[in-house]
DNA sequence: TTTGTATGTATTTTT
DNA sequence: TACATACAAA
């Protein structure tokens, strides 16, 4: 892309280079090249690449745009995401704060063990205190830089604030830190230590933030602490294409950034480079839909193009079929690669069907996100013996590799040695050998102490090879001497499956290891655990399948939108939120504009979902684009219109369990009167006024778990 | 303490 | 469905 293909507004953004500016800019406006473009004029004006800092929101955007910039100059600025910019930070500085330089960053499911593990060593009973649930608000509370307040009008409220403290602690003392400690600690560190943050406003003079209307509060936080003395802060957004409301991210931001910034420049795109008329147009009519919304004017002169591809299934196999069906032909058609096109989709689960076709067809593809490939069991548990090489506090990592294989250590005994590890100076590890001296605190038998000696010495053995040896040659190693392979044998079912994906890893250590020829082990693990999505698998042709959450960014040629139905997208549970609709809107949105030329709708009649096939009603989104815009390609079609008006009428038999005015409790909203309640064709609805903040929400009796006081 | 079976229960989206 | 937890038995 060369500069002079930059439109009047593109170039004044790129021009802009002192103090704060906001790029409005729509879906496919080129935002991308006007922050590379950006970001090169500011070097060759003389600004050191290592004052510059560009921060995406995901790791492929990340990476992508690393490429672009690299391709054009020699010297790269740092181009990350929020969280690996946390990370940085903290491997830095976070002594200050008192954690050690070697911290681990626990993921989801680490995160929840050690929750779990709080939860029971307060005894608390109740069960509708889960690990999932204090998560989130945990989560929450963090992403708001929060403590969590006491909140006596619901269990969950009572408890929080204690099983946060204790959770914290337990990180604390493993040297681990979650997710969202990887923002939440840095602006914590610079509001504690304002001589730290000094170094680095001085370090990175350019802020540039990509996707600003994604960010949370402890994002926003971040980065204005890191620009308040520069106040060079090129930021890039989209209110219309903000998905991610339900982790915290504040769409405000975006739309405050001028009361922020009281000599802010906005400079807003609008003309769309990327798709079809048509295509644009009929996104546009559906976003309108959306009442809490600024309007823009998002055009395009690419043409008409096709009109959208309306297609109805019977079912997800055969709505499966017919999009691989489809693009085969499409791929000669267009004349055009598996990888100019995408099959997306609103949860993951319904990858399915999908894969099982292409399977079938022998048509290559990946997955991008869902349960990714780091995250199976088979490679979090050698994973773990590595992350102990590194850490050897680290709790959970113990506890997952412990009894790998069986070395007779139970709930009770590992209980006791964790309280006596606690308790002394040494660190996990340290304590254990501690154990297996005479005389010890805690009395083993036989098999245990065989066991842990067994378990030391792999321990030190590791250690020693991963000061000797290269990456790939510990990772094989701990996979030899662990015995793990003869682990897998005792399912046969999935032994196999899990030796390949094994298998994978080492070469996944081997190829990593080629292209950080100075990364060391921390630096692989940290890499591994942040980086969910895959890097290198753009070098064959595959057909892509992705979440649209994951496709943000993205751009296809063809683009397969599919179950379009109700409760599937929009999905069931933003019915009860706030503004939940407009944010599957807005992801419906992002969906469409991914697409260059060609755009298919799916739906189905049928799913299976919750073991059971349940008939399906046409996403409210499909009636919301013009039909001007549509062509069907199905004769069938018309009878969906007709018979979609009458399938609404039919009330279901359930019966209210409430009646009206009475005192219901709600989970998460806390104690409300029912005001209301409705028969509708998706079952029982409440309305109901909450005490707490006066509000009246309309709940689905099956989904909103209201339980009588 | 481990292992097997039964039962329940939840299923969005991601760093 | 399919996964996780609970419980019982060895």
């Amino acid at each position: 892309m060369n500069k002079a293909l930059l439109n009047s507004e593109q170039q004044l953004a790129v021009d802009y280079n002192q103090g704060p500016l906001l790029v409005l800019a729509g879906a496919g406006s080129g935002k991308t090249r006007v922050i590379i473009h950006h970001i090169i004029q500011l070097i060759e004006k003389g600004v050191s690449p290592k004052q510059i800092v560009a921060v995406t929101f995901t790791n492929k955007a990340a990476t992508e745009m690393r490429e672009r910039v690299s391709s054009k100059i020699d010297l790269s600025p740092l181009i990350c995401t929020f969280h690996s910019l946390g990370v940085r930070i903290l491997r830095e500085s976070i002594e200050h704060l008192g954690y050690s330089k070697n911290f681990v960053i626990y993921d989801e499911e680490d995160a929840l063990k050690m929750l779990r593990a709080c939860i029971k060593e307060l005894q608390i009973e109740d069960k509708t205190i889960t690990p999932k649930a204090v998560k989130q608000i945990i989560s929450k509370a963090k992403n708001r830089l929060e403590e969590p307040q006491e909140d006596s009008s619901s269990s969950m409220g009572q408890v929080a604030p204690q099983i946060f403290k204790l959770y914290q602690n337990k990180l604390f003392e493993a040297s681990a830190v979650d997710f969202d400690d990887l923002l939440f600690l840095p602006t914590k560190l610079f509001k504690e230590f304002p001589a730290v943050l000094d170094i680095y406003q001085s370090k990175w003079q350019h802020l540039l933030v990509d996707e600003y209307q994604d960010t949370n509060h402890a994002q926003y936080t971040l980065a204005s602490q890191l620009v308040a003395k520069h106040r060079n802060f090129f930021v890039v957004g989209d209110p219309d294409q903000s998905i991610y409301t339900w982790r915290g991210a504040n769409i405000q931001n975006i739309l405050n950034f001028e009361k922020d910034w009281s000599d802010a420049r906005i400079v807003r795109l609008e003309q769309n480079y990327r798709s079809t008329s048509t295509i644009l147009e009929a996104a546009n009519h559906l976003i309108e839909n959306n009442e809490n919304r600024y309007k823009k004017n998002l055009w395009s002169d690419l043409g008409e193009g096709e009109r959208i591809y309306k297609f109805n299934a019977f079912n997800e196999r055969e709505e499966a079929d017919f999009i691989v069906d489809t693009l085969s032909q499409n791929q000669k058609k267009y004349q055009i690669n598996l990888k100019d096109m995408v099959i997306f989709y609103r949860t993951n689960a319904q990858s399915r069907p999908f894969e099982d076709e292409l399977l079938r067809r022998n048509i290559p593809y990946t997955v991008v996100g869902g349960m990714s490939f780091y995250q199976r069991r088979e490679i979090k548990d050698v994973l773990a013996f590595l992350k102990l090489l590194n850490n050897p506090s680290d709790t959970v990592s113990f506890l997952r590799t412990i009894n790998l294989p069986k070395r007779g250590f139970g709930e009770a005994s590992l209980a006791k040695i964790l309280h006596f590890a606690n308790r002394s100076p040494h660190n996990l590890i340290e304590a254990c050998q501690e154990l297996l001296k005479p005389g010890a605190p805690i009395r083993l038998n036989q098999k245990q102490l065989q066991g842990l000696t067994d378990y030391i010495n792999l321990l030190s053995a590791l250690k020693k090879i991963s000061h000797e040896s290269p990456l790939n040659e510990l990772v094989y190693q701990t996979i030899q001497r662990s015995g793990y392979l003869n682990i897998l044998k005792s399912d046969p079912d999935s032994s196999d499956d899990r030796k390949a994906n094994i298998d994978e890893l080492v070469a996944k250590a081997i190829d990593w290891e080629d292209q950080n020829p100075e990364g060391t082990l921390s630096q692989f693990l940290e890499e591994l655990t942040l980086n969910t999505s895959q890097s290198n698998e753009d070098a064959h042709d595959r057909l892509v399948l992705m979440s649209v959450h994951n496709g943000k960014g993205l751009e296809f040629h063809s683009v397969f939108l599919t179950g379009m139905e109700e409760t599937l997208f929009p999905h069931i549970n933003s019915f009860n939120l706030h503004n939940g609709i407009e944010e599957e809107r807005r992801l419906c949105y992002v969906g469409m504009t991914r697409a260059k030329r060609i755009l298919y709708l799916t739906r189905t009649m049928s799913r299976f979902i919750w073991g059971g096939a349940r008939s399906m009603r046409p996403s409210r989104f499909l009636r919301e684009i013009p039909s001007k815009y549509c062509q069907k390609v199905d004769d069938e079609e018309e009878e969906y219109q007709d018979s979609y008006v009458e399938r609404q009428a039919p009330t279901s038999t359930e019966k209210s369990e409430f009646s009206l005015g009475e005192v219901v409790y709600h989970q998460e909203f806390g104690i409300g009167k029912v005001q209301k309640i409705k028969n509708s064709s998706l079952g029982i609805t409440y309305d109901v006024n909450f005490q707490k903040d006066g509000s009246t929400k309309t709940l689905l009796a099956k989904f909103a778990k209201l339980s009588s006081i």
